[in-house]
DNA sequence: CTAAGGACCTGTCGGC
DNA sequence: TGCCGACAGGTCCTTA
């Protein structure tokens, strides 16, 4: 998926299609996402009218008059706006059809995503209840410092801790640590206040200028107009093993962490 | 409580 | 060319 940036950037590219429209239908293909969308979906989200969009984590949420619908974007997903005559392709999951005739369409071929209708508060639903502070918005280095006290984790897997902080994916964990020069091996309880708040800076860089330059574009992301690429934030480290360190020479070292590939540099991470 | 591992899916790529 | 394993941006669940 998708990491954070560019769940912004689609948050960002499908606000104006679809604020203040009617949904005038759904289309449900495959319900067979990471959580089953229910056969009461259709008839709940019909009829609503889009009042907001808004991103909490790499959580989409349209909130409308009666409710709000969540959506994840998983490993693959992607939302376009779309004629709803288009054909659908093979992994064109849901449609939501307005009366303009166009559609929000979501495609997402590893299904890793979802799409959930909830009543109430969303942010009290199960999904964002136990998420931690946004990283641009509540972020707070004492307090993530003092959560890592008496943590043996490797501080790469606690920074991608959704409950210890939310949005940094295996990309951005791996560039921020490099910018703060802190080994992604380390484990979380042994790192210093102040690196701590130098941490934080990194993430917030990284994040901050990969949304502006509208997402980090590998694979299959595509952005909310169709256009298949962007843009590119300089990646310091990720997918670059074996390639001098853009700072000091020094070859980039590739490991795992939590089953997810790793990158570094061994001269100025410590 | 924390930490570690597997599970969920399909597509793509590199090697033989 | 074709097959086969490894790997891919995220979460969630179980086990110790």
């Amino acid at each position: 998926m998708p990491e954070l940036p560019e769940v912004e950037t689609t948050c960002r590219g499908i606000a104006p299609h679809v604020l203040g429209k009617r949904i005038t239908e759904v289309i449900v293909r495959e319900p067979r996402l990471r959580q089953r969308v229910p056969p009461t979906f259709a008839r709940d989200v019909r009829g609503r009218v889009i009042s907001a969009v808004e991103r909490r984590a790499k959580y989409l949420l349209l909130r409308t008059d009666a409710g709000t619908l969540i959506i994840h974007l998983g490993m693959s997903g992607s939302l376009r706006v779309v004629p709803a005559h288009q054909p659908a392709g093979a992994h064109d999951h849901v449609d939501w059809c307005f009366e303009n005739g166009l559609c929000l369409r979501l495609r997402d071929p590893r299904r890793f995503g979802l799409a959930v209708w909830t009543r109430g508060d969303p942010a009290s639903h199960s999904l964002l209840r136990d998420l931690g502070p946004e990283p641009l918005v509540d972020l707070d280095a004492d307090a993530l410092f003092q959560r890592a006290q008496g943590r043996k984790a490797p501080v790469k897997q606690f920074i991608m801790d959704s409950r210890n902080m939310v949005g940094v994916g295996n990309i951005y964990a791996s560039e921020a640590l490099f910018r703060a020069g802190i080994h992604p091996a380390r484990a979380a309880g042994r790192i210093s206040r102040k690196r701590y708040h130098r941490l934080v800076a990194a993430i917030r860089e990284v994040l901050g200028a990969a949304i502006n330059a509208g997402g980090t574009t590998l694979r299959d992301f595509v952005g909310s107009e169709g256009k298949p690429g962007y843009f590119s934030v300089h990646l310091q480290v990720y997918g670059r093993a074996g390639e001098p360190c853009h700072a000091c020479g020094t070859e980039i070292c590739l490991l795992s962490l939590g089953q997810r590939s790793t990158y570094y540099c061994p001269h100025c991470q410590r």
